[in-house]
RNA sequence: GGUCGGUUGGCCGAGUGGCUAGGCAUCGGUCUGCAAAACCGGGUACGGCGGUUCGAAUCCGCCACCGACCUCCA
């Protein structure tokens, strides 16, 4: 690794060199999903970026642990006592059980997943199912005086976390100023101060979720969960947390307090964060109703879609943008990555076919370091893309003949390409997946032989009148040097 | 109101002091019976006003506009 990975960390709010505490292995906890509906395009941007980064580790020959977990406890919906659980509030609407609710959109989360084609991560643990390791730390908490408990419920105590250690060293928000905006909430006198947060909930009468506890009846409070999973799966200390930028206050802030207060030290070593997907400029989210699910985008069923967008466009989409950039969604956005993913899909076709020559006039090791640049400088995507897009170049224009390669050039293109486009980027080519109708093929060879006839005579009309009605039914014709080609679209 | 970030060509989106980002669209050319694809070439840009500098989209200041977080959120 000769110039190594620099990753934006921000606690520091800059560029850090990343170095695992314990090389070759690296750990990484992943923010997942609440699952009580359908996954949004909002939720493809930090399963791709932190896929990305997952893939790019492996790469570099770490050993990688990544640790995503499921929100299937719930969340509040409100910071008042009588807020419902999101979950639960499914259940009910929907006449399900919640963990029935969990399941359903859990597979459609798994399946949306699998199409974006992201890697299955080391281990995806429950909230649910890690209720007793919850309790410990509230346990924990609560010994060393960073809790309280009232009515069953247990709190953590800010304030006197923040004169220990500094609370809001993420967000870079200051516990006086906070205490200064935060606006008093109508009967919630059982918390100290506004700010403090729930470890431990007790169940109202009648709530469906709810585990036995020394406090009450009742469940894990909001930000619990992913420090108890992130310290049992990858240590006291682990290298990466990543997540939405929207998650940096409270939840991960949150966490932070938690996990220093119960361990006497700091947790995560890079805090990594994706910024937002937006719609007309506005962040897409279930909260504010402006999004649009990735099975509607995959099957142009939505008001805002004027036609559907494959998986591998969406990813294609959200890696041709910066993962630290606001990325607005438009249907001319997709159309334009939808080309330009079939634009580099088809040079790889070219490159498998292509004919050495006994010199090269390219240079195909530059190309690499410049692509190995572009990763390690805080996975820049963008440029890697644009310095693939100059490898496509170079296929074409070997293909093409102005442009010659040797043998050992065309091994590092292919590698490069099958390094970078496939293994990196993760991009799968679904260009192929409709080349493999053998009834298709028949038919097509049948119909570009008639045509071929028709063009030898010259009866242009009847060979035009062919490709026109093909273009219509969605087959689209080339007469390239190499014989005839055919293409869906 | 507080904290933070952004404003780049027709659209998306990189870039951070001088050196073509890239994709899509568009225009011209080559190739082709004509197309398509590909290749070659062209045009269009850095929110506004000042300042620093030999030189600023890039640094500084002010202003305008947009957004994120401050309540669940990817």
């Amino acid at each position: 690794m000769s110039n190594p990975l620099s990753i934006y960390n921000s606690l520091s709010r800059q560029k850090e060199v990343f170095e695992p505490l314990h090389p070759p292995f690296a750990g990484m906890y992943v923010c997942g999903p609440t699952v009580y509906s359908n996954a949004h395009l909002g939720h493809a941007r930090p399963a791709i970026t932190f896929d990305l980064l997952f893939r790019y580790l492996t790469h570099l020959g770490y050993q990688v642990r990544y640790v995503r977990n499921i929100t299937d406890v719930g969340h509040l919906e409100n910071d008042a006592d009588e807020g419902e659980d999101k979950i639960v509030k499914t259940a009910r609407l929907q006449n399900l059980e919640p963990m029935e609710v969990v399941q359903k959109y859990m597979n459609t989360f798994h399946r949306n997943m699998d199409q974006l084609n992201t890697l299955k991560p080391s281990i995806e643990p429950r909230a649910s199912g890690h209720i007793i390791e919850q309790q410990e730390l509230v346990r924990q908490l609560l010994r060393k005086g960073f809790a309280y408990e009232i009515n069953g419920s247990v709190y953590f105590d800010v304030e006197k976390y923040n004169r220990k250690y500094k609370y809001g060293k993420l967000s870079g928000r200051i516990l006086e100023d906070l205490m200064a905006n935060t606006r008093e909430l109508e009967g919630q006198d059982e918390k100290r101060n506004p700010f403090d947060f729930a470890l431990w909930k007790k169940a109202a009468p009648g709530h469906l979720m709810k585990w036995p506890s020394d406090w009450s009846d009742g469940y894990p409070g909001w930000h619990l969960e992913c420090s108890a999973m992130s310290i049992k799966y990858l240590g006291e200390v682990f290298d990466i947390h990543g997540g939405g930028m929207d998650l940096q206050f409270p939840h991960h802030e949150c966490e932070i307090a938690q996990s220093t207060a119960a361990l006497g030290k700091e947790s995560v070593r890079y805090w990594v964060h994706n910024n937002m997907i937006t719609i007309n400029g506005q962040k897409m989210a279930r909260s504010l109703g402006n999004f649009i699910t990735l099975d509607q985008i995959f099957r142009g069923d939505h008001p805002l879609l004027e036609q559907a967008f494959s998986p591998m466009t969406v990813r294609f989409f959200i890696l041709q943008a910066h993962y630290r950039s606001t990325l607005d969604f438009s249907n001319e956005a997709l159309i334009a990555a939808g080309k330009g993913y079939q634009r580099l899909m088809k040079a790889v076709e070219t490159l498998g076919n292509l004919k050495p020559s006994a010199a090269s006039t390219v240079d195909i090791e530059d190309l690499s370091e410049k692509c190995a640049l572009a990763m390690n400088d805080d996975l820049n995507t963008p440029i890697l893309i644009s310095h693939l897009f100059d490898g496509v170049k170079i296929i074409n224009s070997v293909n093409d003949g102005t442009e010659k390669i040797d043998d050992k050039g065309i091994e590092a293109l292919r590698k490069l390409f099958d390094d970078y486009v496939f293994k990196i980027l993760g991009l799968r080519d679904e260009t192929q997946d409709s080349k493999t109708d053998d009834l298709a093929e028949e038919l097509m060879k049948i119909i570009i032989d008639l045509r071929g006839e028709a063009r030898t005579r010259k009866d242009f009309t009847t060979s035009d009148r062919i490709r026109d009605e093909l273009k219509k039914a969605g087959v689209t014709i080339k007469d390239t040097k190499d014989g005839v080609k055919w293409e869906r679209g």
